[in-house]
DNA sequence: ACCTGAACACCGTTCAAGT
DNA sequence: ACCTGAACACCGTTCAAGT
């Protein structure tokens, strides 16, 4: 009879055990959390959010991950892997590495609540070697030594995954709204004493000009000028020897 | 008489009030919470805790901040201010760029903990400016025209700041303990797959060897190579008008 | 003016009990 | 194997009550 199997499925179950069609993933879980933090911030984070999201008990997460630092470090792959995932090195190197760091502030920009969460916590799995090799790579191609290629490689990496990540940082605060608006300091350097701080008044009204894009775009440019630079030498140097 | 004056002290006050020598203040609470924080990890910064360790009630702080952000931006104003407090321009605009990065990084290696919970929360008060003025006048010295000082500034200021405080970041997730030895990752990109990561492998041997504080003086050189091939060029265009 | 203690609305994690 | 519900040991913040 349909009207007793229908009483059968309404009527509240035991207050314990599993109902029938939950079943979570890791898959699932991180889909979750990145809903979850993209929509409300990282503060929203939480096993119990988290559960109700999801529409499980909050302690039901604990079977796929072994506690909430675990899930974050599975943003941190997932973000890294959006970086390196369909990338393909450019015409010349410079290009290349110009790409590489522009895609890394880009991934940080698009989730940057995460990227906040995750900066410091990468672990060192494919998708990070894959990126390394395109990078040292490219050093190798502007005419670099062994040793060189190490020292620029880490210079580049991390200058470009350190500005990321700060400016990730300050855009996720901008979000949490806890602090105030994007131009306010800007604002506050156009008024600062010029008696008291006479170099810095003079460039002020330029200052506030320069946003966080054009500052990234000046790093990477000065920083592949210098190894640029270094690298038309040591072929100078090899090729008189 | 003595006997009953004493039993007068001893007796147990009365549950509720304010007990005669406690007398909290900002200065005394955030050199608590430095202390709390330098010993404990940024997780022990807590309210009941910072109560326990001034001998008072958890909410007697919040007489003097508004609440616990309150207290590391508190936090925050001291950092700055030991980086710029007694600093003096070197020799030359190089010296003094080089010079004033470096006492960056050493404040924030010395506090790492502190460094990371302020990081991206730097109110722009006195401290700044003066650091800021510091460093446009060192790129007018060098002999660029203000836009390129403005630009120079940011490019530099931005760098340093990211790299010093994600530098902090790595040291105090290495002291709260959670995280592998500082060398593992060296290790693993020494065993990452030669065949997949082949330029990688090539250069593994010297990425063991590179420390952060090779890679800082490497960006601080690379980054002021390429100001100074700039200003360089700059005055030699300006003299030939 | 400044501090206390109780209360409120939250946390992450553990674990026996259920299916 | 996987989920639940209760419990435990914590949080930050508010507020009436005390001195």
């Amino acid at each position: 009879m349909t009207d007793h199997d229908a009483a059968d499925a309404a009527k509240p179950a035991s207050r314990r055990g599993r109902p029938p069609s939950t079943s979570l993933s890791r898959a699932k879980i991180l889909e979750a959390a990145r809903a979850l933090i993209e929509r409300e911030g990282a503060g929203a984070l939480t096993l119990r959010r988290l559960g109700a999201e999801l529409g499980a008990n909050h302690t039901a997460v604990l079977r796929h991950f072994t506690g909430k630092d675990d899930i974050v470090l599975g943003l941190a792959e997932q973000l890294i892997a959006e970086v390196v995932d369909g990338f393909t090195p450019g015409e010349t190197w410079r290009d290349t590495l110009t790409a590489l760091a522009r895609r890394l502030r880009t991934a940080c920009l698009a989730h940057p609540t995460i990227a906040v969460l995750v900066a410091h916590r990468v672990s060192r799995r494919d998708s990070e070697f894959r990126g390394a090799d395109v990078v040292v790579a490219a050093l190798q191609e502007a005419g670099l030594e062994p040793r060189d290629r190490a020292r620029y490689y880490r210079a580049l990496v991390d200058t470009a995954l350190a500005f990321a990540s700060f400016e990730a940082a300050t855009a996720a605060l901008r979000k949490s709204a806890e602090t105030e608006d994007e131009a306010a300091w800007q604002r506050e350097y156009l008024l600062a004493s010029p008696e008291k701080y006479p170099h810095l008044a003079v460039v002020a009204p330029y200052l506030a000009d320069i946003d966080d894009e054009e500052t990234f775009e000046t790093i990477t440019e000065l920083l592949l000028d210098a190894v640029e630079l270094r690298a038309r030498r040591a072929v100078a140097s090899s090729r008189s020897r």
